[in-house]
DNA sequence: ATATTTCTCGACTTTTTTAGTCGGGAAGTT
DNA sequence: AACTTCCCGACTAAAAAAGTCGAGAAATAT
C-alpha cells in the first residue's frame, strides 16, 4: 500500500527535517540522512532535485550543508508532490490506462472516478502544510511523555 | 499519474464489461479484450484470478466464456481493488518507508495523513458500484448523440 | 598553501514490480 | 473426432524505482 514512491516520501522528510532546523544554519546530508532513515548516497541526488524547486538551496564546505528558504507554514505536501511529478506526468490523463492516447477518448467511464479520486488525494496534500507535520510530530512526542 | 496498475483497471474493466452484459450468456475473453482494449493473454490472468473472488464464473467450451455471479449494483470498486490487492498488502502500514518495521515506529508525523490520503481514496471507491460506472457510460453516450 | 569537509554532477548498477507471453492440457459443443 | 474456449503454470520482457560510485568544485580550517 505504497501510496507515493519512496523517493517522494524521502523528500518530503528532508525537507521535513529541513524546517525543523530552520535559521540554525546549515544542515548536512549525512545527518538528514541518518535522522530520516534515508540512504545518504541517494538522499544526496533527491536534494539535488530539490534545489531545483527554489524551496532549498545549500552551501558547501565545512560548515555546509542544506537549509530551507521558505517558512513551513507556507509550503504544502501537495506542492512538494506535484514539484517532484514534474509538468509531463502532471498533464497525462488520470485515467487513463495507455500513456498518450487513451482507446476510450473523452467517452470513458471510469474517467469521473479516478479524477474524484486524484481531487481527493490532492486535497490532502494541499491542505497538509510542513509545519502541520511538525505540529504533528510535538503532539506525538508529548503523549509519548505522558 | 497511474492512481491505480494497469492490472487493476483491467480487471475493472473486465468486470464492467461482464456486468454490461449480465443475463445473457457467458462472454468470451477475446470479446472482452477487444471491447476494453486489453491483451487477450494477459486477460486471461487476470480473470483467473478474479474467479477466486466469487463474483465472476466461468464456463468452458463453444458457448463458453465468463460471466457475473453478483448484482453490478452490489459489487463497488473498492471491493475489487481490495481483492486484488490481497489481505498481506492491506495489513501494511499505509505511511511506512520500508515495508515491515517502520524506523519511526508509531510516531511518524506523516502516519495520519498517508492514513487520511487512503481513507479518503478508498470512500470513493466504496462508493461507486459497477452499475455505477454502466450509468456512467451510458450517460456519456447520450451526450454524444446531441 | 594545503588538507579537510561537504556539496555536486552524471553516469552507472541493481533490484523490484509490472506487464505481458507461451505451450500444452482439460472441459464443453457440434 | 474436430473444434472451441477456458485453464494452468512457468516463463520472459520491459519499465520503473531504488540505490551506488568516482571524481570534481567550493568553502573552511589550520
Amino acid at each position: 500500500m505504497a501510496i507515493t514512491p519512496k523517493k517522494n516520501q524521502y523528500a518530503l522528510r528532508a525537507i521535513f527535517e529541513l524546517a525543523k532546523y530552520l535559521g540554525q544554519g546549515p544542515k548536512k546530508i549525512s545527518e538528514i540522512a541518518e535522522a530520516q532513515a534515508i540512504p545518504m548516497r541517494f538522499l544526496e541526488v533527491i536534494l539535488g532535485q530539490l534545489k531545483g524547486s527554489g524551496w532549498v538551496d545549500s552551501k558547501r564546505g565545512f560548515y555546509g550543508g542544506y537549509f530551507l528558504k521558505c517558512s513551513p507554514k507556507e509550503i504544502t505536501v501537495g506542492d512538494i508532490l506535484r514539484f517532484l511529478q514534474g509538468p509531463s506526468k502532471q498533464a497525462e490523463c488520470v485515467a487513463c490506462i495507455s500513456k498518450g492516447d487513451c482507446p476510450f477518448d473523452g467517452q470513458c467511464a471510469f474517467a469521473p472516478m479516478w479524477n474524484k479520486v486524484d481531487a481527493a488525494m490532492f486535497k490532502i496534500y494541499d491542505e497538509t502544510t510542513i509545519d502541520d507535520l511538525i505540529k504533528m510530530e510535538k503532539k506525538n512526542i508529548d503523549r509519548e511523555k505522558i
